[in-house]
DNA sequence: TTGAAAGCGCTAACAG
DNA sequence: CTGTTAGCGCTTTCAA
């Protein structure tokens, strides 16, 4: 028994009838503006619950409407800046809608998912958004088949499971090598991230692709992945110029990664961007800030948590099924990339690229 | 009513009974880890609520037991890296303990402390961690005592109200002043963050005592008040410079603001560290790539969340009243400090600064 | 327009 | 050791 005062007792519905003369569902009626309830009475009531300070509790009205009023968000790790991002974009719109937020973070762990969505479950969250899961579809789908609506961020499903809201990392790939080709690079090299990330195969695939379509060659020998950290990034650079020393262009799965990346390349007296280009993914806000100034993807971050909210809130109330919501990420020019000096290999060195210019534009488009 | 199949069912302690034919009580005694259970039912109880994936309702326990085993987590913003850190150790302790955290954001604004505040109380959280709120005492207070267990994190107080743990700031400007005095600064700036801050005023009192024992001139008109992004800092630095172009130590709210104001001086073509040697403040993972890397003190912020989880269950037992944490700085010295060239102003110019050292050792002290 | 009764899923407090 | 009863604060259903 704590030794403060006891909190203020809660007022409930009850204590609201007595004070106003009538009974429980005439004032449950006014609380949840519901007709049925004279001018005058309403009036009356709504001075009682004025005068008393009453709030409904919202964990008893959960167990009968099966509602808590609140959402689920799962995201990897809050400690890289491009998820609070996303969170302030979801949060501003559950908010706004009078749902709170249960934020939950997995650390890039398959166990800390399954425990997260159980325990959304547990709280009778009225819908979960989740953020870049690393589940396989057999562990994820049961899971969120629990659930009355589902968002899935960064990662495409089945419409009957979930909606979905993404980037095109396929096209932020594409950008990223074309932007690389231009400048003259030749031989390129990839941190690719978590092995289960679903972003991160988007991009390889990019890479694949775009790389073909140039003529490049590109091997997939010269591909590590790694942590989704600065840590990550440090371990994998060091590991792939061991062995692969001809790389010129470095892709990393994220900036995080990227800044770890150029900290190892620098300890190993390599350049950049003269020597090796290195670009990132994510444009967080520190991007700008590296030394050299990252190139990276820019992505639609806080717009994407907008996005996913309102698509949740949707399918809540069983509208907005089927729609799949695809934004287009940006190439950001920096320091990371222009200045590289292709070497006598390269068979169309270009060198002279435009500074600081975007070559996509932001937008949505909605398939299906 | 979605398209989708309707989630399973879900399944109450009266299934699990039925099933194990014993009473609800058993089952839930069973379910809690209760004596007074034959350890023959016991077993067949466990075998039914395995075999129906039972779980239970969390909602409805709490309607009962008046508790929702979450925890509210208030911070001002996610998006400064400094939060997050500090998210991940309160969660980690909570986690481990059964809790989940209902997470909320209130972007460094009084109406959505109060708000997030109500929201925690009608979700019958069981304790709430609140993170520098900016409300004054007289509005915070009765929010907080509407709550069974409360602990305040970089903020003093009451501890009839609420527990506290928090940073010695005190300590950590002190250590900025003296690492620059040492350097040879003689004209102090200082972007002191939101007005409201407690962090900040505490930050205040330390340069004002240090400055004052070291004999150096601290004037409050080369002071500025600013928002605690780099944005504030960028529009803060630009004011301060414009009004009071001798200062050639700058001290900043903390390692966003210190971005920004860096990035305000070269703009201005004034050289870091060369002519301003300037200091941010949380150490933040991104400090070390600034260029140049940011002179800081570094908050052993993660632990700040664990102590603060920890804290707070051990109040919502009732135990652990009136114990105030309080966490020691560390002086991160990089070269946004110590390339600083002093003039001919300065009387003892010193100019020699050990590189890379940290001067007061991580640690923490309890008080009362 | 208003109210009374029943019950959401669980647990505290007693019986047996 | 096990079960019964009552009720947490609210809403749904049905009756007045």
């Amino acid at each position: 028994m704590p030794a403060t005062d006891i909190a203020t007792e809660r007022i409930t519905l009850a204590d609201v009838a007595a004070r106003a003369g009538v009974s429980l569902m005439t004032v449950s009626r006014v609380v949840n503006d519901r007709p049925g309830v004279g001018s005058e009475t309403r009036e009356r009531v709504r001075e009682a619950i004025d005068a008393l300070g009453y709030r409904p509790n919202i964990v008893a009205r959960g167990l009968k409407a099966a509602s808590s009023r609140s959402i689920g968000l799962m995201v990897p790790d809050v400690t890289n800046p491009y998820f609070p991002e996303l969170v302030r974009g979801a949060e501003d719109v559950a908010i706004e809608h009078g749902y709170t937020l249960l934020l939950t973070n997995v650390i890039e762990d398959a166990n800390r998912e399954t425990l997260a969505l159980r325990t959304f479950e547990d709280h009778m969250v009225d819908g979960v958004i989740a953020c870049s899961p690393r589940l396989d579809n057999e562990d994820l789908y049961p899971l969120l088949k629990r659930h009355r609506a589902v968002v899935l961020v960064n990662r495409r499903t089945d419409p009957k499971i979930a909606g979905s809201v993404r980037i095109d990392h396929e096209l932020g790939a594409r950008l990223l090598v074309r932007h690389l080709h231009q400048l003259g690079c030749r031989t390129f090299g990839f941190l690719t991230g978590p092995p289960h990330s679903h972003a991160g195969r988007e991009r390889m695939l990019g890479v694949d692709r775009e790389t073909r379509e140039l003529g490049i060659e590109f091997s997939h020998a010269r591909t590590v992945p790694c942590a989704p950290t600065v840590e990550g990034g440090v371990e994998a650079a060091g590991e792939l110029f061991e062995r692969e020393p001809g790389i010129d262009a470095l892709m990393c799965f994220n900036d995080l990664v990227a800044a770890g990346a150029m900290q190892a390349l620098k300890e190993r007296g390599r350049r950049v961007p003269e020597d090796v280009a290195v670009v990132g993914y994510d444009d967080i806000v520190f991007a700008r800030m590296f030394t050299p100034a990252l190139t990276t993807i820019k992505a639609p971050t806080y717009e994407l948590g907008q996005q996913a909210a309102g698509m949740l809130l949707d399918r809540m109330q069983g509208r907005g099924h089927g729609i799949d919501i695809v934004l287009q990420p940006e190439l950001m020019v920096r320091d990371s990339t222009v200045g590289f000096q292709p070497t006598s290999g390269g068979k169309t060195a270009t060198g002279r690229a435009p500074r600081r210019s975007a070559t996509a534009a932001g937008g949505r488009r909605r398939s299906r």
